[in-house]
DNA sequence: AGTTGACCTGGAGTGCACTCCAGGTCGCAG
DNA sequence: CTGCGACCTGGAGTGCACTCCAGGTCAACT
């Protein structure tokens, strides 16, 4: 199983050693190995969970939202935690945040194609 | 040309009385008019520019975006100010996010699918 | 043995976008 | 004319998500 130095895990998730610290503490992932030193080593899981994280947060999830998805994911193996229903609520409001962000861009185009009309005629 | 009071124009475009003169202090929008008693009265045009703004914050502007794209629309009388420059930038932010988020959806139909299969079957 | 550089910790600081507050003014219903 | 409620101001406070920092440890190179 493949593994990964701080730096080179900061590099692969696109996140600062900061943040990455920062959501461990938070517990939205980990815990991490660490090596003799105390050193974290991010296994492959590691990563790739990292990696989940940073799309759920792209999408617009806040931190307290990924700290329940993670909470039930651990309560999994004792019975069913409603997961699921939540990720169909999460996903139903980001179906939301997505139609806003489209109206907005019609919004957007509409104005291009006015102020780029206006523009071309000016100096009238 | 309709007027609406402070508590009317929060109604009508979703934001709090606080949120309103925020927005007119960074001069987002207005001047707005004022009563004899030093009231703000709303026009239809600031009601209808403050929903432009509402739709754009919620597409994920942050409040610089806008003082810009004011800035840029108080200047337009005097020659091209790059508005529509402006404005397709970020369009092609917006089009960014909105792969995003349909990336993240796309993550999220998948562990849908996947959990529930698993519950379905988890008392096994 | 000394220097370097990546990493560690807890805690303080930052930037954004509001949101709340104290203390005050006004216009109108009773 | 007295309340009352909606509104005013400047400024302080809040919550979020980081981001930075001081002071320290350790492994590897020279």
């Amino acid at each position: 199983m493949t593994t990964y130095a701080p730096a080179e895990a900061s590099e692969r998730t696109g996140l600062s050693l900061d943040t990455l610290r920062y959501y461990e503490r938070l517990e939205l992932f980990g815990p991490v190995h660490r090596d003799t030193a105390g050193r974290r080593v991010y296994s492959d899981h590691d990563v790739a969970w990292v990696g989940l994280l940073v799309c759920l947060r792209n999408a617009g999830l806040g931190i307290s939202d990924l700290q329940q998805f993670m909470g039930r994911m651990r309560d999994r193996s004792s019975g069913p935690t409603g997961l699921v229903e939540l990720l169909e609520e999460h996903r139903s409001r980001l179906r939301d945040e997505v139609a806003k962000m489209n109206l907005a861009l019609g919004v957007l185009d509409d104005k291009i194609a006015y102020y780029s009309a206006q523009d071309g005629q000016s100096k009238k």
